[in-house]
DNA sequence: ACTGGTCTCGAACGAACGTTCGAAAGAGTT
DNA sequence: AACTCTTTCGAACGTTCGTTCGAGACCAGT
């Protein structure tokens, strides 16, 4: 424990059971999309809560009735994004069991949220470093989760294959390949999701199945 | 032009030509080597000039007599880097002319430069955007320089082996695959620089040139 | 001992930072 | 119309930011 609280403050907020509740919620669900643009494009510590309150039309203190800190801002917009990624991994990836499929399951999951929502993926990825605490405990917990889910694809692929190589650093290739798109990507030059997460499955898949009951 | 000139001010230092010269040159290179441990750390928008002044046991107006402005000092930290990076992997390409060859010396160049200077190399892929005007187009234009060097070296692998895939999602994915690893590496946990280029080279050269004369 | 360039620093500048506070406007119920 | 809870905001808080300035210390060559 110790540091900043990181569990969700309903503070005042209780009866007016369904409209306050939904009201609420949605008008920081708002706010969340414009801080997120604006982490996107100054970074977090670039980026001012008077930008924050200019992109969202509301005034420096209004912003404080829906969160406590600028900090937290960003953890609710890592959270948030983070939690619906592995989410929507988890049901992806029922329908599936061929190992390798599974892999493309992942790598299609990854990249399709990452260019629908380029902007909060760059906060996620560039700014993993800002949280502190009890905040960047928690998000890191998800992303541990994360990790471990390909961990495991890719251990249960080398199993299947009689392959050997490095999982550790197979995995973290392929999401350096993966987030670094983030760098790169524009959407009026670049394919889109489906065809760059074939293209990547394929470097990735054949590299790592190519490597065959191997030295070492 | 317009924006601030990037040019190396010599703004006084002239005659007392030897010793003058090299000490105020090896006083800023002590200077900038401090503040890149800082920024690695705290990111460039995150570190303030009091922690470099802290850091490199300078007083803060006394920077100011090194270089003219943060900004300056962190474009200083990335032109030197990136140039450095470019060198020795042109001197190291002259020797070798089998064009897989090639590609594991540019893996090999780029990660154990980054191991060896992971300060550097982070504050140069984490914070290539913080740069503006005049300082960002001449760091970009390294960049370029080095990303167009592999464009070549893939390109002529395509065409010695008949292979047929995107060269520019390629590139960079192997380049977020190396660049993404000043998230993960831990000198105490993995391996040196030379074993896990071995690995990702064999990751992304088998992916590729495993394409043969493909579909499309 | 003096001179002139090189180097360093304490103190201060105005601007911008994240956050707080009390007042008041909205909105729904009586 | 009066009451209550929710939502908004202008103004200000104290702190920290990047940068500047003028004075003095250091260090030759004379």
């Amino acid at each position: 424990m110790a540091s900043p609280s990181t569990t969700t403050r309903v503070s005042a907020r209780r009866h007016r059971s369904v409209p306050a509740a939904t009201r609420f919620d949605q008008r920081l669900s708002e706010i969340v999309l414009h801080a997120t643009n604006v982490f996107c494009e100054k970074g977090y510590e670039g980026a001012s809560m008077r930008d924050l309150s200019r992109a969202s039309g509301m005034s420096l203190a209004g912003l404080y009735y829906y969160f406590e800190s600028k900090e937290r801002l960003l953890f609710l917009i890592q959270k948030h994004t983070f939690t619906t990624i592995v989410q929507r991994l988890k049901k992806r990836l029922e329908g599936v069991s061929d190992s390798e499929q599974q892999i493309r399951v992942f790598i299609l999951n990854h990249l399709e949220y990452f260019l629908a929502n380029p902007a909060a993926m760059k906060v996620l990825s560039h700014e993993a470093q800002a949280l502190k605490n009890g905040f960047a405990s928690e998000v890191a917990a998800i992303k541990r989760e994360y990790y471990r889910i390909c961990v495991g694809l890719l251990d249960e692929l080398k199993a299947v294959r009689g392959l050997q190589f490095s999982t550790r650093i197979a995995v973290l290739s392929l999401f350096g390949m993966m987030n670094w798109i983030y760098t790169w990507h524009n959407p009026r030059v670049d394919a889109d999701a489906e065809q760059i997460a074939r293209e990547m499955g394929d470097i990735f898949l054949r590299g790592v199945m190519n490597s065959g009951k191997n030295r070492r």
